[in-house]
DNA sequence: ATTCTATGTCGAA
DNA sequence: TCGACCTAGAATA
């Protein structure tokens, strides 16, 4: 369930669990056995979050342990000695508390110069204070790519994913297929500023939740519409259901080998 | 039992 | 634009 606020609750919880104490890690699945090796007995320092990013610092170490959770990844805390259940490429552990990665894309150790370029070459992440939104600007300013494709592009912006996206456009009334040069900078500030707003919040959460109290389906006399990642929003994965401000169904596409969810009535090219 | 799907990214064609 | 990759749970048979 990664988009930007999952990774930096993530970052708080491990730092919180895991600061300040000496773990043990081990690789129970294998693919990250030279690595856990590494870490093994160390002091982990701190975790921070930059984008879809996580990066963990160990006392006297120089690498870092850089771990993206990709589509299926997760990372798990829970109490002390659990059983390993299904593939756990990495787990830390205390007397008190085991954290268990499963499914990431990355989990390697990277040089500080690595890291560097890494964070370097991905856009502001709107959960960061430091974050510069015009660099985002632009880049999108200066596309003539969908705002849709820009939005999902790291280089542009970090941490945004397809709910985010598709909530994001809708919440803003922009057609997903508007060009970026297209975008005016109003409109632009607005998006960043609500996207900076709802990310905390699912920080927060840990759920992405959209929908305004005004728009809220039970103050509409319907039911609830939650969908499975935890959280109410507005189109996302509601396909053919009504948009709940004007009642037309919600459509869908694969756009750039993603499902896109816009409502056609609300977001119209202006 | 098997197939499908998912909040992601990369690299080849 | 497409397939590959990582995994688990839901959907389908």
């Amino acid at each position: 369930m990664p988009e930007g606020h999952t990774l930096h609750r993530l970052a708080f919880e491990l730092t919180e669990a895991f600061g300040g104490h000496a773990i043990s890690s081990s690789s129970p699945q294998g693919r990250f056995g030279a690595g856990a090796a590494r870490v093994d007995g160390r002091v982990l320092e701190r975790t921070e979050a930059w984008g879809k990013h996580l990066l963990i610092d160990f006392r006297g170490l120089r690498e870092r342990v850089h771990i993206h959770l990709g589509i299926y990844g997760s990372f798990v805390i829970a109490g002390a000695e659990q059983p390993v259940v299904g593939q756990v490429r990495w787990r830390l552990a205390t007397g008190s508390t085991t954290a268990d990665l499963r499914g990431p894309t990355v989990c390697e150790l990277l040089e500080p110069e690595a890291a560097d370029a890494l964070i370097d070459r991905i856009g502001p992440d709107p959960l960061r204070a430091d974050a510069d939104p015009e660099k985002a600007w632009l880049r999108i300013s200066s596309s003539r790519a969908p705002i849709a494709t820009l939005l999902m592009d790291q280089r542009v912006l970090a941490g945004v994913g397809n709910v985010y996206r598709a909530e994001l456009l809708f919440r803003h009334r922009v057609d997903p297929d508007l060009a970026g040069v297209d975008l005016d900078h109003e409109t632009f500030t607005a998006m960043w500023a609500d996207l900076s707003t709802l990310m905390r919040a699912g920080v927060r959460t840990g759920r992405i939740d959209t929908v305004d109290p005004e728009h809220e389906p039970e103050a509409m006399g319907r039911d609830p519409r939650v969908d499975d990642h935890g959280g109410e929003v507005y189109v996302y994965r509601r396909t053919g259901q009504p948009c709940l401000v004007c009642g037309t169904a919600v459509c869908t596409r694969v756009h750039a080998g993603r499902n896109l969810f816009w409502c056609p009535r609300c977001q119209q090219r202006r």
